[in-house]
DNA sequence: TTGTATGCGTTATCAT
DNA sequence: ATGATAACGCATACAA
């Protein structure tokens, strides 16, 4: 052992993983880290798999059309297993996922197939509870700002924000439907494209937080709405930018931590009964966090504020 | 070929490894995730080493402490290289990394030693700069809201302004410094802190934007002053949030896509040249983007923004 | 308990 | 050009 110190040995675990057929590497495929929500979680994820001694090898993706590449790449390394947040909208991706008999655990992904499972965000539950919050605030004018088409959560959750509008009693005829990137340029040019088409909306429901930043300031900026004194805001994901004081933003809070243990859970599960494909679907609640961006916190009314 | 692809082969790239001596993984060291500025660089690292033909190991490390296991392990999978986004503060981690006779790629991190290339933002000369646009806006109780200690990049931030301000002629007396942790909270902490002391800055550089936002909105909330009407601010980093338009925040942008482009060339000179350490130093120029906390975008003067 | 041979799936070398 | 074989470093199984 001494000598082993001495010569800065350390096992190697290359010809294990040969031996074994387990590399205890999992491929963790994501894309829009410029979104807080995916940065952080990813960071939750590393950690978890850490903690289960798993290593994680990283694979950012653009669209779908790397993914392929990128799949092959991970499966050379013979990774135990595939953990992605990306919202696997199309049903070749899930083809080409099945056909690698390997583990997959899926984020806020509807698209199911054998070896893959998924923990989602109770997506649909939080759209209606999104429009119970806007009715409450008395809102006759809601706008629902989806996400990108692609992105199931996101259909989810208008869904979702529909079926609760109607069930307050509102007519689903005076829902105005924008649609978005997810990113903060993309919620302030919703508003912008609204302004042009002279709709003035008294309650706002947008499909992630960034996008809602983007509302809040154009509201202020394009047509002088305040909120939450003229129009309630609401978004998805509590980043950390929600809690920021000039945005003080009411969200949806998606308890990564334990969507995370879950999915640790999922993969514990598939890797114990290796060879035998797992196919199951978590669904977690998520909390509703209101702030002043709806009256809640209270401080976007205080007095020091211009 | 076709009984190939119809048996779903695919090569195996860990014999590859064991044979060649080298992995085509790199080990990715990070923390501060939660801050969009590594969230957003470590996107761009992630694709470039990908172009490159290497895969991530990534490795997410919250303190020194994890940080030596973590590098046992990563070396047990004979990763080729190391490029790590941590300050680097003490001697013992850099003899750590020194020991693996790995080639090690560092940003914004002044320790140095054989095996260890850093690439860094000029940090000493943007605190100049940033001075010298305080001066410029005739402010006379200026505030340096310092990383913590152990952040070398802040530190020379820290020098660069107090030089700067020297060579404006300010007397340094009148500079007060006001330490934070890097956060948003750290930030509008901060201002509470100067507010309880009595002291009204007219201008703040802030070692990074997180905490620049926390200080535009704590003068607002705790001590009524706008930005840039009573207090011009600038930050460090150029997150996403610096050009929402509610912080509209001057910042220094550290050009992170060159950064890493740096980075790849001392990689695969280090790979090159195998079994040789190497050791380089790379500065980058901060590129000042002045906007709306500084007067610069002059958007905060809008009249439609109350 | 300690020691020794074999195999993992490639790459590289050597012989044909 | 094509084909056989050793070697990478560890884990496993079996022998002593």
């Amino acid at each position: 052992m001494d000598a082993a110190a001495h010569l800065g040995y350390r096992p190697n675990r290359i010809p294990a993983i040969m031996q074994s057929g387990r590399s205890y590497m999992v491929g963790v495929v994501i894309g829009g880290l410029e979104n807080p929500f995916y940065a952080t979680a990813l960071e939750r994820l590393a950690t978890a798999l850490r903690e289960s001694g798993l290593q994680v090898l990283l694979m950012h993706v653009d669209d779908a059309l790397t993914l392929d590449s990128a799949l092959d790449q991970l499966v050379s390394y013979r990774i135990d297993a595939i953990v992605t947040s990306l919202a696997i909208g199309s049903a070749a991706v899930v083809r080409a996922l099945s056909a690698l008999r390997l583990p997959v655990v899926c984020f806020n992904s509807s698209r199911v197939g054998p070896w893959i499972s998924t923990v989602n965000s109770d997506n649909h539950g939080a759209g209606r509870a999104a429009a119970h919050l806007l009715a409450r605030h008395g809102v006759m004018r809601p706008v629902w700002l989806a996400g990108p088409t692609k992105n199931a959560a996101s259909h989810a959750r208008g869904t979702g924000f529909c079926t609760g509008l109607c069930a307050t009693g509102l007519p689903p005829a005076h829902l105005t439907t924008v649609r978005g990137n997810d990113t903060y340029d993309s919620g302030y040019a919703a508003i912008t494209q609204l302004d042009r088409r002279g709709i003035r909306p008294d309650g706002i429901f947008a499909s992630n937080d960034m996008m809602a930043c983007g509302v809040i300031d154009a509201l202020r900026e394009r047509m002088g709405l305040l909120c939450p004194r003229d129009v309630v805001v609401a978004g998805y994901d509590n980043i950390p930018q929600a809690a920021w004081r000039s945005y003080d933003l009411t969200s949806f809070d998606q308890h990564t931590e334990q969507m995370v243990a879950r999915a640790m859970g999922l993969l514990d599960e598939a890797l114990g009964t290796k060879d035998t494909p797992l196919s199951r679907t978590h669904v977690i609640d998520a909390q509703l966090i209101e702030r002043g961006s709806t009256g809640g916190g209270g401080r976007n009314d205080d007095p020091a504020i211009p």
